[in-house]
DNA sequence: TAGATTGTTAATCGATTAACAATC
DNA sequence: TAGATTGTTAATCGATTAACAATC
């Protein structure tokens, strides 16, 4: 297929799972793969790892496989991976910190460069390499630094006012980790990292 | 449709979010709401909220609605979140520890029982309620307590091993924040938060 | 060359959307 | 009753799976 047709998001949902393990691969000194041997550590199809990639063009050679060093770079590109993106975080307490001080997530390309609180006692105080910022100052910093991402990391009731704050600053993707569902204009994305809704998902399926 | 034939697991993964929102209309004081509404704050459609909730039986009332507190028993009960359900945590570093705290997830059902860790200076130390132990009292533990979810909290190389000793130790599913790609066998759900896999998802839209 | 594996087309399967009769 | 909204059936749409020619 060509590049340019519209790309399901069930299809890019999968790439980063995709790089993600390509770069294990790559971790472990392995250079070649092959749709099967893929399928076989992501628990999927060869047939689907074949056709998701199809989407964007061809990155294999046949009878080979893929050179994962060429198609980790390819991916990223398509990801837009291939640069590092500047992450707003709001919602300084245990878990807002915890992700602040998470080397894993700039290593995949992603630098939480403002953080935001409203609780006076951590408004000042320096983690992960930046200074908490009062929480009243979100638009102004997320407008003049142009960032677009944005993690929501405070606990509950407050979650929707900060997310109103965080569109009208021009955020266009939330990674909500607040546990609430969030009402944002359809141009805005939501990931859910919700905790009790993915446990609930497995117990269904546990007696 | 009735409540016998098989649920598409995609639907599954709705109702937890049903759920949530129907709490929060609750929590709210509405007592009666539509799929039209629910839709509108889910920002899907009130046509797939009426087939999702058609896979269980009929929980409405033509011209009125649903009561919601009857809706949330009985998602509840579909979702077998109308009791308690126990978790192991491994990894008592600050995510992990911020999960222990996290009070979200125990007033949605589930329990942290009990949490380990390999590093010395953290064993025997109290969070959350519990004690953290020494990992290699993972199996003995969970075994004996028969506990069949986990929460996997330790960081990049350790994980994969760690879901070995989970898995052999009879856990069902695994909530996944290690970053890394888990093999498990076909029986073990897992659920991955991978914040960097998500945040990625949002910048391919993003130019 | 022979074996392996890709990228793509065709066939199947499944999910979403639309429509509507039933009924509160 | 009239208006509203459900649960379900039918129609459409889209994704997955299967198959295979191309070719490394």
């Amino acid at each position: 297929m060509s590049p340019a047709d519209r790309v399901p998001d069930v299809v890019i949902g999968r790439i980063p799972l995709y790089l993600r393990t390509l770069s294990q691969f790559q971790a472990q000194g392995i250079r070649i793969t092959s749709s099967k041997e893929l399928a076989a550590v992501l628990g999927t199809s060869a047939d689907q790892i074949r056709k998701d990639l199809s989407h964007f063009g061809g990155f294999g050679k046949q009878g080979t496989g893929y050179h994962i060093s060429y198609l980790v770079g390819q991916l990223k590109r398509i990801l837009h991976a291939d640069r590092e993106w500047e992450v707003a975080l709001v919602g300084a307490g245990s878990l807002g910190s915890a992700l602040l001080n998470c080397k894993e997530i700039n290593r995949r390309g992603f630098a939480i460069v403002a953080a935001f609180d409203r609780d006076p006692t951590r408004i000042g105080s320096q983690a992960g390499g930046v200074t908490i910022q009062d929480g009243r100052h979100i638009e102004d910093e997320i407008g003049l630094r142009n960032i677009k991402l944005a993690i929501l990391a405070v606990p509950g009731p407050a979650a929707q006012q900060v997310a109103d704050t965080l569109v009208a600053s021009g955020i266009r993707g939330i990674l909500n980790y607040s546990g609430l569902a969030l009402r944002v204009p359809e141009e805005v994305m939501v990931q859910d990292m919700d905790p009790a809704a993915h446990l609930q998902r497995m117990t269904y399926y546990l007696g």
